[in-house]
DNA sequence: GCGATGCTTCGATGGGCATCGAAGCGTCCG
DNA sequence: CGGACGCTTCGATGCCCATCGAAGCATCGC
């Protein structure tokens, strides 16, 4: 009938509150067991499968088989990005379920978004790493500067292989809560998976929620000074 | 039941394929009136008023009411990168409704995303825009450099009273068939309205399509170019 | 092997909602 | 002031699809 992409199927996708409660548990970043999904968006087993069975259909999910159980998982930062950025729509056109925000201020201060940090402490630490020069903008889009790239690969990512992958390595992405920018791409991933190995931060279960230990957000803040050396002795 | 934006609630109001058609057509920056509305939809106009009663109350349009008429519009910038974003995933998901569609190519070369130009166009502009150092990168976002100030000055756009304005002067937008960044913000506005002013492109009625004159499209792209001052000379 | 567990498929049920025509209400034109 | 036009509201119809329990199919533990 119209021309142009099928946003209508998208929405319809997204539209059931059981899939998108999936969706949203989803966007922790782990991957779920069919179970646990059925638990999560409070429906019978065989209602989520059906569910589960047209997201994957749709290529938004994927699934991957271990033994009798079959786990589910975003199937890309793109899915991730645009479901993250309907839930920065629903917040600023006032379609939230709980009244101010969140009932979990944990959530605002540092939670996972897919595969990288959001919230406070996630905007943050791209303010100050755009402040510092180890992260510029470039034609198409963000690009990791000299400076930022021996950065990284002193405290421990390791930066050849990300840029090996077709994945962006930096990339934008807009916080719902804070309304500013976070780091995504694959090096935002990396910096993610770096903070839990050091144990600056873990993923509280069944949430998005990132709980912070004692001086692991200043430790990770501390990514961002390019002459801090004291990064690299820290260990979880 | 759970916390966080209700995600679903949008993805129903879009789910819809006469509301998805409404939206999609609107997402060319003019205001419809309900009729058209309906007409775009290919639904009876009692149906598309409905719908359009649901989307104002969802704050995903706006309506002014100008005699018997009721004119709806996107209710803002953030409401169209958010379908943007959806019609970015739906891209990249396969989920187009048209193969390579006649009106497809035209589309992808330029078109209108809300109240600036996307497309090939588009993105070409932004990046020698960037390449030039007329925009930069901040810690908030996308700024303008001095030395682009001036330019757009230059160039006829009153950048001075587009800075007044709450919403952001420049902002990266993610162009779904170039898988690219382009300028929306303030300024991409300004842009898209100076370049339908001084003649060189037009929006196809009924479409978002942006159709450049002969020399149009190198008219655009000299905006880019600081030192060349041929621009204010050329009149619509 | 045999039972238990995890998940999917099947069939039936029900509810929500898109859709339409007709009627009602306001606005413009002559 | 009367008729036409634009839009919305109303009431009725029908369809799509989410949902569930039960049954079927794998896999694991013993």
């Amino acid at each position: 009938m119209k021309d142009g992409p099928d946003i209508a199927r998208l929405g319809a996708l997204i539209g059931d509150p059981a899939r998108a409660n999936i969706l949203a548990a989803l966007m922790a970043g782990r991957a779920l067991t069919a179970g646990e999904c059925a638990t999560e968006a409070g429906v019978a087993a065989s209602t989520a499968s059906t569910h589960l069975a047209q997201l994957v259909e749709a290529r938004l999910l994927v699934v991957e088989v271990q033994g009798r159980h079959r786990y589910y998982r975003i199937a890309g930062p793109d899915v991730a990005a645009a479901v993250e950025a309907l839930m920065g729509l629903a917040v600023r056109v006032g379609l939230s379920r709980t009244r101010p925000g969140p009932r979990d201020p944990a959530l605002r201060k540092a939670r996972f978004c897919y595969d990288h940090l959001a919230g406070e402490v996630a905007t943050a630490l791209y303010a100050r790493l755009f402040d510092n020069g180890l992260i510029a903008a470039a034609a198409d889009g963000l690009a990791l500067t000299p400076k930022g790239r021996s950065r990284f690969i002193a405290v421990g990512i390791d930066v050849a292989s990300l840029e090996t992958r077709p994945r962006p390595l930096c990339r934008a992405c807009l916080d719902w809560s804070e309304r500013k920018d976070h780091l995504a791409g694959a090096l935002g991933a990396a910096i993610a998976q770096l903070a839990v190995a050091r144990g600056w931060c873990r993923r509280l279960k069944s949430s998005r929620v990132a709980s912070f230990a004692a001086g692991g957000e200043t430790s990770l803040l501390r990514i961002a000074n390019a002459s801090d050396s004291s990064v690299e002795g820290m260990t979880g």
